[in-house]
This record gives C-alpha cells, sequence and structure tokens, in this order.
RNA sequence: GGGCAGGUUCCAGAGCGGCCAAAUGGGGCGGACUGUAAAUCCGCUGUCUUUCGACUUCAGAGGUUCGAAUCCUCUCCUGCCCA
C-alpha cells in the first residue's frame, strides 16, 4: 500500500492536462475482494480525507444549522461542499476574492469541494434557458438574469477557491428520451472541454491547487453512460464524478448504472457518485466502487424530523419519543448523539427552538460520518459485503 | 345579593336559523424530501362504511320552526365588575 508517489502516470505532456497541474491525490489502500469497494486517501492542500467518505453540503458556503466547529468536532467531516451558483449570487465574488476564498472566509480550513451550478440548472429549470454557449439563469433571490458558461464557472469557481471543483455539466431530468439524453450528454462533453481549457488558462488565486473533476452523464441509457464514461476517462482527471442518478429513478436503476459507470471509469482516481443518497444507498454504491459521496437527506431530512440511527428511521416528531430519555443514538461516535435524548430532541423540535435543528443536523451529520467509516473499517477488514447486507436491514427499518 | 360576558368537536377559537360534522390555529397520525429556491411541503384527524351514504354531536332539559350550534324558557357551570 505504497501512497507516496501518488500523481503517478504521465505527465511528461506538454499540454497542460489537469492531470499535470494536479495536486490532488489518490492513493488506493485497500480493494475488497468480495465487492467493488475500496478504501483510499485523497489528499489534497487542505488535508487528507479517507474514503469512501461523505460530504456535507453546505451550499451558501454553511452546512445549515452546524456550525464549522460542530462540523470538524462532532461530525468529524473531512470535507464539505459549497455551490458556486448560491455563492455567486450571494455573497458574490468580490466578497469571496476579498476575503482570500472561502476557506478563509468561513474559517474551514479543511478541503472544499464546489459543485459547478449544474444541479441548479436542472432544479431551477423554470427559471432558464440552456444553449450551447451556456445557461441562462434568473436568480431565485430577486429575479436578475444571469448567465452562466463554463468559462465563468470555472472563474468563479477560481475565487471561491475550492480544493475540488466541478465541471459544469446539464443534469437531465428523469424521464428523459435518448435523444435528449444523447444531446445533453454531448453538451457536457463540450463543456467539459470548455472547463479543461479555461482552468488551463487560469491560475490558482490563493497558493495552493485546485483539481477539476469531469461529470459523467449520459441519463438511464447504459449505451450512452459507457460512452460518457470513456469520454470522461480520457481526459486524466483526477478523480470523475457520475451526475445525474437519484433524481427519479427507482433504486435499482440507479444501482445498476452506478455499476457500469465504475466499471468504466480508471480504477485509480476516485469516484464520486453525486447527490447520493440514503444511508442504505451508500452502503450500496460503495460496493459498487464509489468512493466519495454528498447529499442533502441529512441535513435537510434532519431538519424535518427525519433522523438516521445506527438502529433504522426515527421520526422525532411522533408522541412516541416524549419521554424516551435515552440517547438519539449511542450506536454510534458522535457526542451529540450519545448525548442528547429523543425525549429532548422531540421537545426542541416540537417547540421549534432553533438547537433542535442543530442537534438533529449534526446526529445526522455524525451518523452518515460513522457509516462511511465503518464502511471503510470493514473494506479493511475484509468483511465489508457480510457486513453491508446485515447493515441495510438494520438501517431501513422504521423505529 | 346585583350587573355584564360566556359555555362549540383533544386544546384555543370562529360560526349566531338551512350552503355545518362545523372556519382557522395548535395538538395527534401518516407521507414526501437524494450535486439545498425547503427550520419546508402534502394528506388524514366525531362514529360506522371500500364508496354512495347512514348515524350521534356544539353545557343540560324543554320549547318555537318544514329546518336549531344558531331563536325562546328554565337549570347548571365559568369569568369580570358592583355590593
Amino acid at each position: 500500500m505504497a501512497c507516496e508517489s501518488s500523481t503517478t502516470g504521465d505527465n511528461s505532456i506538454a499540454a497542460p492536462t489537469f492531470a499535470a497541474m494536479s495536486a490532488l491525490s489518490f492513493c488506493l489502500q485497500h480493494q475488497d475482494t468480495s465487492s467493488k469497494a475500496r478504501a483510499g486517501i485523497i489528499t489534497t492542500d487542505h488535508g487528507s480525507i479517507q474514503t469512501p467518505i461523505f460530504m456535507p453540503v453546505g451550499t451558501v458556503g454553511s452546512v445549515k444549522a452546524v456550525s464549522q466547529q460542530q462540523l470538524q468536532d462532532e461530525v468529524k467531516a473531512t470535507i464539505i461542499l459549497g455551490n458556486t451558483y448560491h455563492l455567486y449570487l450571494r455573497p458574490g465574488t468580490e466578497v469571496l476574492q476579498a476575503a482570500g476564498g472561502l476557506h478563509r472566509f468561513n474559517g474551514w480550513d479543511h478541503p472544499i469541494l464546489t459543485d459547478s451550478g449544474g444541479y441548479q440548472v436542472f432544479s431551477l429549470a423554470g427559471n432558464r434557458k440552456l444553449t450551447e454557449e451556456g445557461a441562462l439563469f434568473q436568480s431565485h433571490i430577486d429575479g436578475s438574469k444571469h448567465m452562466f458558461t463554463p468559462e465563468s464557472v470555472m472563474d468563479i469557481q477560481r475565487v471561491i477557491g475550492a480544493d475540488i471543483i466541478m465541471a459544469f455539466d446539464e443534469c437531465p431530468p428523469y424521464p428523459s428520451n435518448y435523444e435528449y439524453a444523447r444531446k445533453s450528454m454531448e453538451l457536457t462533453h463540450r463543456w467539459l472541454s470548455r472547463c479543461v481549457n479555461r482552468l488551463a488558462e487560469t491560475p490558482d488565486l490563493y497558493g495552493y491547487s485546485q483539481n477539476l473533476f469531469p461529470i459523467v452523464q449520459g441519463s438511464t441509457f447504459a449505451d450512452l453512460r459507457k460512452a460518457s464514461c470513456e469520454y470522461i476517462s480520457s481526459k486524466g482527471a483526477v478523480g470523475n464524478a457520475i451526475g445525474g442518478l437519484s433524481v427519479g429513478e427507482p433504486e435499482e436503476m440507479m444501482y445498476e448504472l452506478t455499476a457500469l459507470c465504475c466499471e468504466n471509469l480508471p480504477e485509480d482516481k476516485p469516484r464520486y457518485l453525486m447527490g447520493v443518497g440514503t444511508p442504505w444507498n451508500i452502503l450500496e454504491n460503495i460496493s459498487l466502487g464509489v468512493d466519495m459521496f454528498d447529499c442533502v437527506m441529512p441535513t435537510r431530512n434532519g431538519r424535518n424530523a427525519m433522523l438516521f440511527t445506527s438502529k433504522g428511521v426515527i421520526n422525532i416528531d411522533n408522541k412516541k419519543w416524549e419521554q424516551d430519555f435515552s440517547p438519539i443514538d449511542d450506536g454510534i461516535d458522535c457526542n451529540f448523539s450519545n448525548y442528547y435524548s429523543k425525549a429532548y430532541l422531540r421537545h426542541l423540535v416540537k417547540a421549534k427552538e432553533i438547537l433542535g435543528l442543530t442537534i438533529a443536523s449534526v446526529h445526522n451529520l455524525g451518523f452518515y460520518l460513522w457509516l462511511v467509516k465503518q464502511a471503510r473499517e470493514h473494506i479493511i477488514a475484509g468483511d465489508f459485503q457480510r457486513w453491508k447486507n446485515e447493515m441495510i436491514p438494520v438501517l431501513k427499518t422504521r423505529c
């Protein structure tokens, strides 16, 4: 398990492929024998990340209801997300540049990944227009019009300064017909080339490296997915993402598609499945070869009273917890989960106390981070598949 | 003892002759949420019935009326004010 010469491969090519400029490295430490699961370490200029990993989503530079201290000490997050579209609208690039980048601005001195705004092209579909050039948006805040192009998105992400930045893509809705999916994928591919070029032309602003992850698309069509993987792989990026899933398709379909993508993406680079998912989604996808995940679910659902625990799913709003003074979850290694009781959290939720949002969010995130850590340990121990199969029905239990 | 205001479905509270099983909140129950326009949204919440519908409810008793939660009489109870 030599993890030293991490940026292996040919950086002999003169042309600025982004593999050559990258300082991000991935060391594959352990490959499971009974599944495609693997354990590794991603190293960035802001620290290293043990994989598989879950990345809390902090859209506007904040993981909703959770402080950076809590993310570090209670959740034990090693990397968080930000969003280009949201940060561009507010506070805007001037503020972020003046601050010296998002790390300085929000005080999170660990790795950050920014999504490109591609997902907003999808989720704000009513307020946008797509062209070859890019996407014309209307701000969800004030209705003002903005143009995003692959180039402008790279420029904005330069200013935000995340360690990992995402290519500008289009996330097609589910279901999409074949022609739409194909055209959309091809557009994403052309946009990727423009992202790569733009990044090569522009310097790091803050003295550390930024690393572009391209995104596989192709909707639900196996041949498109495969073609997209091959195209994306040919770019030689330091990590690759799978996008356009968990947008409404059946779970089994998602697994088939991630399996296919993992088979067709480089073995020696981290694979990031965007926007996934439930705890069981994560375990299944780990077994298929995914290394990185992000999802809004632990925070959003936590704010909406749904708790994920090592014993199953809890609706903490229910009266049945009124006098249950046991810890939220004593089966995991999160202090908040061990310290606060279900009855107390229920009370805070009923009373709409803001602390309730924080405890629920910290717990859910702590649980997700615990889960991927367990997965990692079981991969290394060699019994991941057995453990996963035991764990999933438990995680799905409605308490 | 006198005066006034009231008693509505789990709670608060609207309704003041038919469109009322009864607004609206809250509570309860259920559902949704997957690269965050979400501390949000959607159902159900008298009983029986799959539906149609039937039945029992608006402090109690009695009345007026084709028809009463709504009008009248008395009784009980609550709050405030004056003695």
